[in-house]
DNA sequence: CAACTATTCAATTAACTAGTTGAATACTAG
DNA sequence: CTAGTATTCAACTAGTTAATTGAATAGTTG
């Protein structure tokens, strides 16, 4: 039966999936996967790499079976291959937080006044929303707003959030969200808005995590 | 604040992670670790790698922070940080079955008669076992027994389980288990036990899956 | 079908990782 | 304090991986 044998490879397929999940450019595709399907190029450019690199490891990646492509005309698009690489990549970062020293000295170090930013629970959003007693601000590109986004929300992209205060009712609480609980764009938006004086919080997780707890979605090309 | 730095230093913080699980051999050393503490001799023989490469294995593991280590006299032992680092091991455990198709292969080439061994779930084993309805067999070493075991449960290693038939109570229905879903012994002992006439299954999941439930565990150290 | 675009492939280089060996360290027991 | 044991360290070899470059492929548009 040569068990030591099958541990062995049994193993080692483990390991596949945990190699690809090992280099911090994969990592970055894949969240922005999380946000939904996305082509080589868009992928390419948002993530600051060549062209030739990004479809390199998106190759390792669909190698792995963590993410499925599927070709639309000239372009190949790209998407995570089910929730449960999702929910896998949430168990990484949970256990880099809590185990990674390091990890909590950057979101310090760069989020500074983390503690000051209480994030609102979805559920609390939810219910607030529906009273009509928040704004719910995405803070993420148009494409991907347009991709999908909560129900009410409107999308000023970070450049554009000073120009733009008049949008906001008065007197009334901001509630921004952006990709998720590492992307910087939600506190950012927030600690602008405060300096401007317009009462603001970050929502808990991102888009993809209030997609994940089933809550409901909206999206552009509804009309 | 360069947000972008920001995000890279963090991916690979999370890609540290990863990559700890990158390698077949460190997740065969965690596996022996969710077992329980051990020497890095210990997992050394049992994992068939000589010491010093262990070591490295084990100081990697560390460094990411999935493993812990206390000196006691002369030796060494670690064990995992945190049930967080168990979870982690679980989600990868299961994309790896749900997208990799060799991981289905392998198993199904190696435990060849799979769906003829339907598990005993965990709940189940509990009720009967304490009516006395069934026979709770542990196959791992005697030393991963002594470190914790199901309640009531007797230790026979494979090798002596033939020689030892007449340890059994008769016509009473064995459930066997082992280190968990993907160890070969349990499968083993039930292929064996059936061959011998005597009703056999086995525990869904192991013994640290037992543990992690919160189900009640027995230590021989109690004497 | 010619020009163009998005993606993939192939070949190269530089950097990293696994495993081995033998020596060094840290502790224990006599 | 000597001999012995468990672990770690350092140096080395072989093998693997990441990124770059330029060419090849597949599909689209005029």
């Amino acid at each position: 039966m040569s068990s030591s044998h099958f541990k062995h490879d049994l193993f080692a397929q483990f390991a596949r999936i945990a190699k690809a999940l090992g280099h911090g450019n994969r990592l970055e595709i894949l969240e922005y996967l999380a946000q939904g399907e996305r082509s080589v190029e868009a992928l390419a450019t948002v993530s600051g790499l060549t062209v030739a690199n990004t479809s390199q490891h998106l190759q390792q990646l669909r190698q792995a079976g963590l993410v499925e492509s599927s070709k639309v005309g000239l372009k190949v698009f790209y998407r995570l291959s089910g929730d449960d690489v999702l929910a896998l990549l949430d168990c990484l970062r949970g256990v880099a937080e809590r185990r990674l020293a390091d990890v909590e000295r950057l979101v310090t170090t760069y989020l500074t006044v983390k503690d000051n930013l209480e994030p609102v629970p979805a559920g609390e959003l939810l219910e607030r929303a529906r009273q009509g007693l928040v704004t719910v601000l995405d803070v993420r590109p148009p494409e991907e707003y347009a991709a999908g986004h909560l129900p009410g929300a409107i999308n000023i992209p970070l450049a554009e959030l000073e120009d733009r205060l008049q949008d906001f009712p008065e007197e009334q609480e901001v509630v921004a969200y952006c990709r998720g609980p590492h992307c910087v764009l939600a506190f950012d938006a927030v600690a602008r808005l405060r300096a401007e004086g317009v009462p603001a919080r970050r929502l808990e997780g991102g888009f993809p995590e209030w997609r994940r707890a089933g809550l409901p979605v909206e999206s552009t090309c509804k009309t």
